[in-house]
DNA sequence: TTAATTCCGACTATTTTAGTCAAGTATTAT
DNA sequence: ATAATACTTGACTAAAATAGTCGGAATTAA
C-alpha cells in the first residue's frame, strides 16, 4: 500500500466521477477541466481503473465513464491500490536467511501495520467522503463555448 | 502524508532500536547488519529523525542512536512523516481560481482523508507494534569478531 | 462522414528513492 | 596525547516512480 499523489489523483478524479455521473458517463476532458488533471494522465489512470472493474466506459461521441458500483461500495483503498499496483518489495526477503526459513520479524511487524491501514481505507468508501463534510456542493461546469473558467463552491 | 518503502525503512530501523536499545546506543552499522539497510542511508534517515528529537546521539567508541522517548510515545505518523517532510502538494491552488477565492471541494476532502490516516497512523505507537504479536523475540547479534552472520529468530 | 471520445503504446522530463563515497568532527579507551 | 570508533555532512550517482506528452488507432452518436 503506496500512498502518494498519484493515489490523491484516482481518489479525486472518481470523487468527481461520483459527484458528476448522474447516469450519463462522465468524460475525462471534463474531469481535467475541473480537477486541473493532464488528460492524458487521467487516461493512464482511468485504464488501470477500468482493468480493476471500478469503472465502466463508453466510447464515441457522448460517451466518457461511470462508476461500475455505487459510491458507498467503492473504497479508497480499492482506488489506490488500482493506480499503484501495489509493489510490496519488501527488502528483507533477500537480504539474511533468517531462522527458520522464514521471514524477517519486521517483516511481519510491517505486513501488520500495512494491513490495518488496507482495513482503515477500505471502510472509507466514496459515498462517505462526500457525505463526511455535509456540503452543499456546486460543482457545476460552465458551457465549453463560453470559454468561462470552471466554478467550484463549497459551503460549509 | 506519504507513505512509501522508505518510511518503513524508517519504521524499521526505530522497531530495531526500540528493542535493541537496552540502554545503550545501538551504532547504525549493527541495524544495517540486522535489517539489511545501507549503513549511509541509516544515516541519512537518522539526521531527520535526530532532527525531529526521536532520537538522541552518542558519539565516540560504543556510541550510536537511542530512543529519545519510550517506544510507547513514538508513533509510527511521526516517524514517516519525519523522513518524508510531508511534500504535501495539492494541485488544486494552482489550477483554477475557485470562487470565494477559496481552495476548491477535492482538496477539502483529500485533507480530510489525510487528516483521518494521520490520526490512525498517530496512534500506532512502536510500543504497541511490538506488543501487536506477543513475540518470543530473539534478535540477538553474533560477536562482531566471529564474522558470524546476524541470527533472526521469532517464535510466535 | 464527421467529430467526440475512449483506447493504446511509446516517449520524455522531473522528482524521489536508494545507495555510494569521501572528508570531516567529536568522543573516549588506552 | 593518540588512535580507534562512530557520528556528521555534503556531494554525487543510479534506478525507479511520478507526471506529463504525443500520435495514432478504434468506436460510435449525430
Amino acid at each position: 500500500m503506496r500512498l502518494t499523489t498519484k493515489g490523491r489523483y484516482a481518489v479525486t478524479a472518481m470523487l468527481d466521477l461520483a459527484m458528476h455521473g448522474d447516469g450519463a458517463p462522465v468524460s475525462l476532458s471534463d474531469i481535467s477541466d475541473r480537477q486541473g488533471i493532464s488528460l492524458s494522465y487521467l487516461e493512464q489512470l482511468f485504464s488501470k481503473l477500468r482493468q480493476r472493474s471500478l469503472v465502466n466506459s463508453v466510447r464515441g461521441p457522448g460517451g466518457g465513464y461511470s462508476l461500475a458500483r455505487i459510491p458507498d461500495s467503492i473504497s479508497v483503498a480499492e482506488i489506490i491500490e488500482a493506480v499503484n499496483e501495489s509493489v510490496d518489495a519488501t527488502n528483507c526477503a533477500g537480504v539474511g536467511d533468517c531462522q527458520n526459513g522464514e521471514m524477517c520479524l519486521t517483516h511481519y511487524l510491517w505486513e501488520d501495520l500495512s494491513n490495518q491501514i488496507r482495513l482503515f481505507l477500505g471502510d472509507i468508501s466514496l459515498g462517505k467522503l462526500i457525505a463526511r463534510r455535509d456540503i452543499t456542493s456546486i460543482c457545476e461546469r460552465q458551457d465549453t463555448a463560453s470559454g468561462n473558467r470552471v466554478t467550484v463552491q463549497a459551503t460549509t
